[in-house]
DNA sequence: CATAAATAATGAGTCATACTCAGTAAAACT
DNA sequence: AGTTTTACTGAGTATGACTCATTATTTATG
């Protein structure tokens, strides 16, 4: 039955990083003991370092568990054939709700970028899990909704850069989630539209016309 | 001479932490040990102890004092009596600046924030480098020339979000700066302004109206 | 200026803990 | 059933943060 036994592996390796997660999440990495981590896991402590090198082997892999998760959840979190603009949304508000809730480890991703001396490296997950975001652009300039002037690279730090500090910034001060963070992130990217009054919603595209012609004979008005 | 003494053991002080800053820099934290920070400040490791009761106690201090000198020089980048747009674009070119040539130390930073299992920190010095955001726009808010609408401290996450990310964007990929970054950032902070197409230069501004004119006339069209 | 008291510095020693490895158990083959 | 291969164990080692008894230096006092 080498299938049991490959299955009973991978089990062992998954109760130790589960086990990693949680403590790692609670105390800290630092505050977290090999042994503790084992005697969670039901295993000894040199099984740890059967299947992880290190603790910062099994660090690198909670991290990197943790943001396959989030891709696969992005990816659910999307309406298939929405409009960019609204999955644009849903992958903000995922994104958001999703750093506040596990902002432990979120917190200590960084930790996972760097060893030692070594230079800071870019991490193939997340670079994977930017993708949800850069599709949806890339749909959005493919069919003419977004422009295409920017580099999405520069749009992507706008949109994760200013989730993540306003995760943190809400986590620390012990707010609850907050949509106007999202709403004032999208409102900026209407910038990035092509026609920037386009709305799905004819209604609304009217009175944002009419509000943009009244902002205009205001400036008008000064001369 | 109490003074001489005084100023012999702030000297003493002030070479830890700069010893400090420098390996933490190198080698990463723990990557540095504390018996070469005493070397390279030429005392003994246990006169390390008596000026910094722990090695985090000593992080702190490293992340305290650079972000204490970036907001001395924050202040000092930004031309008084400018426009806050002028300043806004000071503050963000040496932001990115000064996070690219201490990109390690800001890195380390959020290990500053979390000591074992306590929730992250806000810590007072940074709260106090984001003063200089918060002041400019509050000017703009005053003067009128940016709306009130949106939060402050969304704003704020806005700017520094994107700025940190970028800037790790820019380290990673060995880049060089990138003045885009800034551009794209500023671009993006119309939105806040009264009079989106207020400008200086009043050629500029009557442009500005035309060009969102023609978006208008092509949105229309449309109907 | 000598001496005592107070303060600062030292580095060998302690201790916690990440990691190793010789020995044991279990599974897989023959 | 026996042999080989693979997995597991936990006592033991090595490292590095931190301590503290001792020594050196500075300050206070008569």
């Amino acid at each position: 039955m080498a299938d049991t036994q490959r299955q009973r592996l991978e089990a062992r390796e998954e109760a130790i990083l589960i086990a990693a997660t949680t403590l790692f999440g609670e105390s800290g990495v630092d505050g977290t003991r090999m042994a503790e981590i084992a005697k969670r896991a039901a295993v000894a402590e040199g099984t740890v370092y059967l299947y992880y090198k290190t603790k910062h082997d099994l660090l690198e892999a909670v991290v990197d568990r943790f943001w396959r998760e989030l891709t696969a959840g992005a990816r659910q979190a999307l309406t298939p054939n929405e409009t960019v603009s609204t999955q644009l949304r849903e992958l903000a508000t995922y994104h958001l709700t999703s750093l506040i809730d596990d902002f432990k480890i979120v917190d200590i991703t960084s930790r996972a970028r760097q060893w030692h001396g070594k230079p800071s490296r870019e991490l193939p997950q997340i670079r994977e899990y930017v993708r949800v975001f850069d599709d949806i652009i890339q749909r959005g300039i493919n069919s003419g909704e977004l422009e295409a002037s920017t580099p999405i690279w520069q749009i992507r730090d706008v949109f994760y850069g200013t989730l993540e500090h306003s995760a943190r910034t809400l986590v620390i001060r012990n707010h609850p989630i907050d949509m106007g963070v999202i709403d004032n992130l999208l409102g900026l990217f209407d910038q990035y539209r092509v026609v920037s009054l386009h709305d799905t919603n004819e209604q609304a595209s009217k009175q944002a016309v009419l509000r943009a012609l009244e902002k205009i004979e205001k400036q008008v008005s000064r001369w």
